[in-house]
Formats: structure tokens, sequence, C-alpha cells
DNA sequence: ATATGGCGGGACAATTAATGTCCACCTATC
DNA sequence: GATAGGTGGACATTAATTGTCCCGCCATAT
């Protein structure tokens, strides 16, 4: 039953609404009983004339009986309803602990995809789709997106796909190259965003770990200047979420600041910054790309990340606090509220 | 996974069809590789602008990639076109039955449910609604409907349900009153349908059977000449079928004219006549409601019957060859093949 | 090397559907 | 018999869909 619901997601996912829509309508009837067609409008929230033109599908479909006193549901209307309960709830099931999760971090919006992201490439290729599909409802003409790096989010790039081209958007890397597989590379993610979807791209050469002094001098670029500025003006960031101990590795950090990460109980790590159990930033840098001031300024921070293990880190970023979006998964959205 | 396409029928009636466009793009795109928008306009019958649209949204959901060559399935789109293939059957499987009927009878329209009505009240349900679907479909404004009894009938209108009132349509019985219960009377049945749709009915107050003499006399009477009249110039004739056997003793016809019937090969009855195995008319009388030239004249001639026992019968009356569309269910169907 | 046919994507007027809003009239209930 | 709340009809306004053309591009055949 998974399957046809996961099928239908892909392919019908504009009339999911709909059918929701058409459920919510029958299960109010289903509890009211007997209801008027404005005061059902009031409490689904729903204009008049939508929701009359929904009744009317409903009621030739024989699913309600109309009546001088108001509607009810017919026999076979009660019986949809019995039915579809558990159908729902595979379809719609995430969204309460969307809605938990988005309450527990003081979010906008969360996004969970069903799954655990350590257990199969599957889900983790279902969470950069959710993830690029994100970013693209909340794209607007104009836009700059600075994107970090990592598996995740290159798994987000290689799934972006739009209806039509973007002209005036512009994808910039949000941080400056890391000792890491080229793929993973914000700028390589930058390049294939914009690639994807006929966007400009500005390229940042420049190692994401530098001296105070390596720092001034290369500032002094203009073409590095600029893209800097470009950069740290991004309205949309989006970023992954990793934890502590795996990126100081990938990182080569040298083993007395590991040291000292731990002992500041270091757990997570995003945009290039470690946080601790709070959501404290406990190690900050210079650096060409974003900055935290960026971040807490951009108008729309997006982070994605999926998988049980990562749970306690997407806690800590979140609990961070500047993040509008969360796109993740089942197993991880179950673990991250256990460390709310 | 039956129950859910049965739910999605119910819920999503309107939603199928969009459903059924976008998986025929799919697997047309699966079957030719790289192709290019107008020649796919063109082969699946469908504007260019129309498909366009259909195409933003498979690519929003990254089934299929864009090329300068043309457009191809991607990965993901070609598995969900095999994962499809059992969903898709499942939800129009029965359209090759009833293209199959369809040709076989040289009907317009051929309508089939899934079962068998022999073996469950659900089944024979279904096909009362079905049948009240097509007969909602093809109403038109200002159309006079003649219906005939049966219990068929009587589920066809118990079901009958129409997003909004009809204001100018009549309903009339086709015939006269049968010895039978009131319930499945052809008068009972055309005041019923009229009542769910706020159209207008007539009666006809006159056993089927009739002397000639007393045929001349009743005629004379204003009122009765007046339905009459309605009745034969009916636009929509909908009728059950029966086998002729049953249909001759709830009849009460007198042994004698049982054994002519047996005699002559009558194998199924319709509109009051009997058939045999060739759609030949083996019995006919007068009547006060429709005649064979009226039915020949109608404009549309809906057949309703379901059930392997109707098979034979059903096949009988088609051959008969003034049924424009004809409704039953799959055991049916196939008997029903069986006897072209 | 070059011509050409078919490609995707952009644009836009015309048409069709959806929507918000009012009102007439009906029916249970107090 | 008044009243509140119901349905169904109507319609101007707004939004979406649709048919149609055209442009520049690329792959292929010449």
């Amino acid at each position: 039953m998974r399957k046809i619901v996961d099928i239908q997601k892909k392919l019908l996912p504009d009339l999911l609404v709909v059918m929701e829509k058409r459920y919510d309508i029958l299960r109010w009837l289903y509890l009211s009983g007997t209801i008027g067609r404005r005061t059902l409008a009031t409490n689904l929230n729903m204009t008049e004339r939508v929701l009359r033109s929904e009744l009317e599908v409903l009621r030739a479909q024989g699913l309600l009986d109309t009546a001088a006193a108001g509607m009810t549901l017919s026999e076979s209307g009660r019986q949809l309803v019995e039915e579809m309960e558990p159908i729902v709830k595979e379809m719609f099931g995430l969204s309460d602990l969307e809605e938990t999760v988005r309450s527990a971090f003081g979010l906008k919006r969360v996004i969970i995809v069903p799954g655990d992201s350590d257990t199969s490439d599957h889900f983790k290729m279902e969470l950069g789709r959710a993830g690029s599909r994100v970013l693209r409802d909340i794209l607007s003409p104009g836009d700059v997106v600075a994107v970090m790096g990592g598996s995740t989010m290159a798994r987000m790039a290689a799934q972006f796909a739009i209806p039509s081209q973007l002209k005036d958007n512009w994808f910039v890397p949000a941080r400056g190259g890391l000792g890491e597989s080229v793929d993973y590379q914000a700028n390589t993610i930058a390049s294939e965003l914009a690639k994807r979807t006929g966007a400009r791209y500005r390229m940042l050469h420049v190692p994401d770990h530098l001296s105070e002094e390596a720092y001034q001098t290369i500032m002094q670029e203009p073409n590095v200047r600029e893209v800097v500025d470009m950069i740290r003006s991004a309205r949309i960031v989006v970023h992954g979420i990793g934890d502590a101990e795996t990126m100081a590795r990938r990182r080569k950090l040298v083993d007395e600041t590991k040291a000292e990460l731990v002992k500041d109980g270091a757990l997570a790590e995003a945009f290039g910054y470690y946080f601790d159990r709070n959501g404290k930033v406990v190690h900050r840098m210079a650096t060409a790309g974003l900055r935290l001031e960026d971040i807490e300024a951009a108008g729309m921070v997006i982070g994605i990340a999926g998988g049980r293990s990562k749970g306690e880190a997407i806690a800590s970023v979140m609990r961070f606090g500047h993040d509008d979006i969360l796109v993740t998964d089942e197993a991880a959205a179950i673990e991250a509220l256990r460390h709310v």
C-alpha cells in the first residue's frame, strides 16, 4: 500500500492537496452529523464557494446527502471515511510529526520524509528530493542562494528539478574550499544547481580556513571581494548538518583543536561552526564565506539532514535558532525530539 | 491495494483522468526513449500546450530530463513507470474489456464494473451506481427519459446523485404496471429518479398487458394519451435485461404462452419483449408503453444488467442491436463475449 | 562545412474555469 | 409566526488554461 501512495505522491503532487481537502470535508461531516455550508466553511477555513464546488463533487459521488436542514454523510460516505483513515495516515501521517518538530524548535516550516537515511541510500535520495522541492518553492526571482557543501547538499543539487528556467537567480558557495572530495564542495554544488536551472553562479576559490593575515590579503583581491559580498548578501542559505567529531576529522583539524572542541562540548557542525547541546557556538574562526552575522541576517535559512545518528546534532543546530526551515527524515525527527 | 484504488475512484473521480494522462505520457516516453514535445503531442492526441503543462509537472517531480535533442525519462521516471504497471491495470484494467465488448456488439459505449452481481449485493450496488453515473453524464436539459422496471433499475435510481438540480427534465415509465413488487415498478423508479433530481415525472396507470380492445379504449383517455405520447418521444431509454424464463414467470404468463416462448427459443427479455439467441424478437404484444419502433427511434438506449447468469441474455439483447450503451459487470461481460 | 528539421522555451491573446458575494426562498425550531 | 440557519441560483470579477507563433539551438544528414 505504501508503494501506491508513494507513486501518487510522485505522479500527482498537485492533486494530493485536493484529496486532503475532500477528506477533511468528509471527516468534519462525519463528526458533525448535520451541518450547513457556511458553518462548515468557517470551520474548515475555506471560502463558501470553494467548499461548495467540492461538495458538488462529493454529492455527485453519492457520498453526502443534502436536505433543507443541512448536509449529512450518506451511508457510503460514512463507510469511505472509515476506510480512509489508515490511508490518510499513510499519506499525511508525517504532518503531525512535522508540526510537533516545528513548534518544538520554533521553526517556520518542517518537512519530514519517511524512513531513516542511515539505513539506505534510497532514503537519502528522498531527503535530497524533498530539500530541492523546498528550495524550489521558496525561490523568488532575483534571490541569491548560498549553499554549503556535504553529501546531503550534493544529493539535493542532483535532484533539483524545476518546471521552467530561472533567469535572474544566483547560486554561490557559502564557504571556501575544504579538503574533501570535489563532489561535495560548496563550489561544485552551487555550479550544479545553476546548471540545472539556467541560473548563474560564482565560485569562491579560497580555502575555508585562513590565517588572519592571509584573510586580509586575499580579501584585497577585487574578484574575491565581489563574490564574498554577494555571498554575504544571500537571501537564502541552505546547509547540511553534521556531527562535530566527523566534521572535525574531515576538516583535518589539528589534535589540539579537536581536544578543545571536545572540552567545550561540541556536538554538531553547520555553516562551518561548531555547536554544543544548547545550540551555543563553541568554535568560530575567520572565514571568507558566510559569517554568523550573515546567517542571522539571511531571510531564509534551510537546514537539510537526516538519519537517526544525526538527530542530536540536528536538535543542537536548531536550538541555535537561526534556521527557518528544516528538512529531515522520520528517524532523525524522532531522535531530535528526544533532545529538545 | 484494491481498496485504496476504489477509494480514490470515489473520492477523486475527476483526478483519475489526470493520472491516466500523466501515465500515458510517461509510458510513451518510456517506450520512445528520446522524443520531442510536438511529436509526443501528436501521438498522444493532445494539444501541444496541454502536454506542456503536464510535462512541467513531471519535470518538476524529476521524472523526466530535458535536453536539446528531446525529452527522456529520468531514472526515477523509468522506475515509476515500471512500478505503476500493476496499479494502472487495477485502476483502468477493465477498459480493455470494455473496448472488446463495445466492438463485439457494435455499441457506442460500454461500462464495466468489477465483480459478479450474482455473488454479492455489493456488486449490484456498484452496478447501479455505474448506471446512474452514465445516465447523469448523458442527460441534457430538456431530455425525456423513459425507464423500465426491475431490481437493477431500482438500484440505479436509488444511487442516482447529481451535483445540481435538473429543472426541465422528465422521467417517465417506459411501460405500464406489472404484477410485481411496487419497488420494482417502472412508475416507482421514474418517480424516485425525479424526486432525487428535482425533475418532473408522469405516471402510466395502465396494466402492461392489454387486449386489443382494452388498449383501444384506454388510449381514448386524454391523460393516458398524453403520457403515452411523452413516453414514445423519449430521447433516452434505460432498461434492465432478464432471462426469458424468469421474466415469463414473473409476468405470470399462461403456460401456453410460455411453451410457445420455449419453442421459439426465447432466451432474453428486455423492454417487455422476448429475444432469441440471435437477437430476434420472438414475442411481441400490444402495449401502451414503448413499442419496438420507439426504441429504434430513441436517441440513446442504455441497458443495465450484471451477473454471470445474465451473460447470455445480455449478448442476445445486444445482438438485437438497438442499444447504444451497456452497463454491466466483469462476470457478465466475459460470459456475454462467449455468446457473440 | 553547411544546410535543415526538429528540439525546448518564451510570449501572449483568447478563452474557459474558479471564485467571492448576494439574494431568494425554504424549513425546522422556539 | 417569527427567526435563525439552511440550500440553490445568479453573476461580475479574477485567475488559470489553452491554442498558437516564433526564436535560437543543436544533431544529423548532406
